[in-house]
DNA sequence: AACGAATGGATTGTCGACATTCCACAGTCG
DNA sequence: CGACTGTGGAATGTCGACAATCCATTCGTT
């Protein structure tokens, strides 16, 4: 921590970002994960380790790592001397993900209640996702949706809670990019949090957690059969 | 999948272990394991790729995809460009291990109690621990005890969830054995199981998670100072 | 004496080459 | 014709060397 007192008094330029040396696999492993997460890289898809290496003019080293990196990000699966590929997505894993997804954000709740957090911040994400609902716009609207849970999880001060759920809504994504999306109901889908943070406000701890069980398990009954892809 | 039949009728010899291709990383990660969870490397210790290369005569390569196995495992975090180091261990960290690990308990309560499993196999372990309790062996006790949530979970039938409990289990083994044990009351820890699988038996949901969760929470409450190590 | 630049050592990051393994397809012997 | 054996390609597994980075310490400069 260098004091300012010692530094010349330039002004610093405020909107310029720290530029950060990112090493290859992680800039590799992002493009995956995104390529994956988008739906681009389908369930299933082979990973050559030498062919991804060429295509983006580096090394295996680095590809090898991003590699492991999704492994552990669960989105990938190794057999060994044989290849790497997408992982499947089957439908007992769908649903298991969305179970134990049910899991962490009723434990978010309890700890919630538990302790004396204000839950204003999630009204402002809800003004968020009605406003996505109202534009019909449905990207923004998960997105939305998203900063909701996330803030969810964030006000029950659990890192190993946050890290978990981190890691399980990675498949959550790819499993939305996947799924044929019915842009249907976008408003009840907003309309569906405001109670949440009501009865999260009114520290109706059986409310709550009877709204958010509800919630994940609607989304997990969205017809999970479609996106199987086995073998 | 050859069938029998059209190998030569050569009596197999019944007690040769297959010869499997352990590759070195996995190894090397193996190895570093169980150092961690035995205590031998203690939180906080270095892990550098070369001096662990040269001293385990392998390159630098499956060294380092043998750590970064490690790091998947919660058991070690990586500084970039300085060093990687066995993951210290907060009184913090030790208390949402155990909180997680009630939730994941209590999760596989509700889903067994939700289904028809039959849960006697886990009086098979509760006798196992009595009887190590018995003669005072506190290693075959924690074994046992391992066991016991171990099929425990696995009676949930839930991949995902027993991935995580693994996952989460590893670093309640780093923390057990870094624990000044107080070998006091093996028994008492033994005979608090079996009213667990009293209560799965009699179908009693409330009572089977008011049971997991005090046990899972008393082991939490032994003394988490004890083993903090920061910096 | 205090500040900032430069140097050196240690460690990780990346690379290209070689070794090992597996699978599939052919080939050969009965 | 059928079953075992051999061979080749393709992929991962491993290796040693070099590059990039960070940190602490030293060295000049004002």
């Amino acid at each position: 921590m260098s004091s300012a007192k010692t530094m010349l008094a330039q002004p610093m330029p405020p909107d310029i970002a720290p530029i950060q040396n990112v090493p290859l696999r992680v800039q590799v492993a992002d493009r995956l994960r995104a390529a994956i997460l988008s739906g681009g890289l389908r369930p299933g898809t082979g990973l050559v380790e030498t062919a991804l290496a060429e295509q983006m003019n580096v090394s295996r080293a680095p590809i090898r790592e991003a590699i492991q990196i999704l492994e552990n990000d669960g989105l990938v699966e190794t057999i060994a001397y044989k290849g790497k590929r997408v992982k499947p997505l089957t439908a007992r894993e769908v649903s298991e993900t969305y179970s134990l997804r049910e899991v962490y954000e009723v434990m978010a709740v309890r700890r919630i209640l538990e302790s004396d957090a204000s839950v204003d911040v999630l009204y402002a994400h809800c003004d968020t996702m009605r406003a996505a609902a109202d534009a019909q716009d449905f990207a923004a609207l998960v997105a939305a949706d998203e900063a909701f849970h996330h803030a969810l999880i964030l006000l029950a001060d659990h890192d190993l809670l946050l890290a978990s759920w981190k890691n399980l809504y990675l498949r959550i994504h790819q499993i939305m990019a996947l799924r044929n999306r019915d842009e249907s109901n976008l408003a009840e889908v907003a309309g569906n949090h405001p109670p949440i943070v009501d009865a999260l406000a009114a520290r109706d701890t059986d409310r709550a957690i009877a709204l958010i069980s509800e919630h994940t398990r609607t989304l997990d009954e969205v017809d999970p059969a479609s996106i199987v892809d086995t073998q």
